[in-house]
DNA sequence: TCTTAACCGAGACGGTACGTCGCGTCTTTTG
DNA sequence: CAAAAGACGCGACGTACCGTCTCGGTTAAGA
């Protein structure tokens, strides 16, 4: 019902030419190297095909990071609760110092920073599509885990879960970008701990 | 005393003027708007003087955050250490939320993530004193507070600022950068109760 | 039939209008006045679509001097041989003195001794376009004339064309560029006619 | 009488720094080469004290060319008349395609046609110094042989000389110039005899 | 001998021009 | 009619020199 079938298969075709030629530059060369010419280039697509299916550089690139970015998912394994949130916390950690996901969050607020059509409809809905799938990204697995973890009890609320992906990666973000101190496990730990007492 | 006097007081004047535009231009559109062009035509220096001062936009820009930040600074009153601390974080959270602070921190990732020249010495100590300014713009508060709050005690240790910090403005960060959902007074106050029960 | 047809019109559009005021330019202050910059201002090309047509001003100026340049041609006139030679010379002189065959003689005499990059092709074959052209305008004349000189013999030998146009040419590029004595008709006389003892 | 005898032996040292420094990058680079960075960069010299002795580049160039080109002379030997003149064309010809005499020639015409101020008093007299040194070049030598050519008789009228050297220099010229066509031994040769048959 | 004026180095300054790169729009020709 | 090819106007970049100007420091010449 959602999902668009394309008319014509050569748009399809075009499309993940683009789509490939610009996550290969992203993951090579950051998102400074994914420019309109360098992915024309790359994926032999004209210009103004490339156009016709992203306006902008700009959405383009959301559309690149959404392409590029990990699923995430949740660390396989049991065990107790501060175990299993030990495995999440400690695999977001890795994570958020991986230059994709990094770059992403990065240049996202950067281009919500400088908003300069602050409606354009469609270019704001590919920007909100990536900044869901990334916020989904953090969301998913502490849903499930927390649901875990209230035993047999219902689904956590929409609150909970929030307010633990903040609490818990909240911090891993702020020494990543901020004070480059590493999130080493032991550092996990502590957040886990400070967590659980609260909220065990 | 360690202020090296300017022999020539045109180096003042120059720079003083290209700051001040670049400062304007960054407060009024945005960092974007901070080009090498605009400067010079807003300050009336020549390009070739800018570039004896800042020898690229990068550096241009690194100084011109360095001049717009609020010192921030402790919000001033006493009352007992939840009160003090809870003052802290609401005024965190409202600088989070502000463009400067928020455009200097992303863009300082954007800049660092794209590190073109990784050991250009000059470059690199301005983009580090733009980095070390920020960070001490979250860890001085909470020095402070939390000196007051080891009640006769001796002053804390780094790492107890430094994670205090983390804890407490990281969630902030987090919901500023990816979920965009505001930091109101009720969570900050979450937040601060949380932080006490674990290390009050 | 060699003539290649440009499929986009605009290229002849705008390579016309680059030229045409390269031309005006040249003609009205000299070579030292085609800049790039003064080019575009007044054709109202973009740098960009100049620099597709010229890579280079020393390409543009070579192409503007070929399009200024008076393609001479032979005074008209019929009359015993000395006669003819006589009206060549002075035509001659009378070239030589004008601002532009000089300028481009000097000028493609400067470029080609700061000959930084030794065999950039295209670049090249403009100068030796140009320079052809400019041999053309001595030589084609002087071989008109001295066929005719022949009788009913047959075509002169290149040499004698070389060697005449060096021979009656020379002195007059002399004098302009070194002496700066005038090249008067009593002047041209007497070297055709010393040239005509010899080789009559 | 006419030699100018500083009164601060510090100009005179700063003159010659300035010059062989001038002179060295003229002749190791062509006249592109001399800047007046690049000049006071390698003698030391600052910019202020440059400007003192040289208004302008073209002063100082015009001054480095008067210093560097060699006084060429006349080439030693007796012998009859066509033979001492063959010695010294030959020597012009070698002279004419080497790099100095010709970058002058060409510098000097292309600084002339691009005359921004007509009538600056001391510049015009260091360029009118610069052609009077290359025109005495030319006619000095010739001089000197004709003088010898007309046996006892008394000295050449100017004219001749001026027509001499104008039409066996000429042409070697023109070669050198524009066709770049060498300027062999049996060239000059063929010129000498035809001079010869004219004005022997 | 002791000023004191000039010359000096260093280099900042406002300019002008260069050649490059990227953008987003457009036009033409081919499958 | 999409696609490839690429021209176009635009705006910004960082570089190279120019000729003018300010700055202290040194040094030669005249009192």
């Amino acid at each position: 019902m959602t999902t668009q079938r394309s008319q014509d298969p050569r748009l399809d075709r075009s499309r993940s030419a683009i789509l490939s030629a610009a996550v290969a530059l992203l993951s090579e060369g950051g998102f400074k190297q994914v420019t309109i010419e360098a992915v024309t280039a790359r994926s032999g697509v004209a210009r103004s095909t490339l156009y016709r299916h992203f306006r902008n550089n700009t959405e383009l690139l959301a559309a690149a990071f959404q392409e590029l970015l990990p699923p995430l998912g949740l660390p396989a394994g049991g065990g107790p609760v501060r175990q299993r949130l030990l495995r999440l916390v400690v695999a977001q950690a890795g994570q958020i110092e991986s230059a994709p996901t990094m770059a992403a969050v990065v240049w996202m607020a950067t281009t919500g920073l400088s908003a300069d059509t602050p409606a354009d409809n469609d270019e704001r809905s590919r920007l909100g599509a990536l900044r869901e799938h990334i916020i989904e990204n953090y969301r998913g697995p502490f849903h499930t885990v927390l649901a875990e973890c209230l035993a047999a009890g219902g689904a956590p609320s929409e609150r909970d879960i929030d307010e633990a992906a903040a609490q818990l990666v909240g911090p891993l973000l702020f020494n990543a970008l901020i004070t480059r101190r590493p999130n080493d496990k032991r550092y996990c730990a502590r957040l886990v701990d400070d967590f659980l007492a609260n909220h065990g």
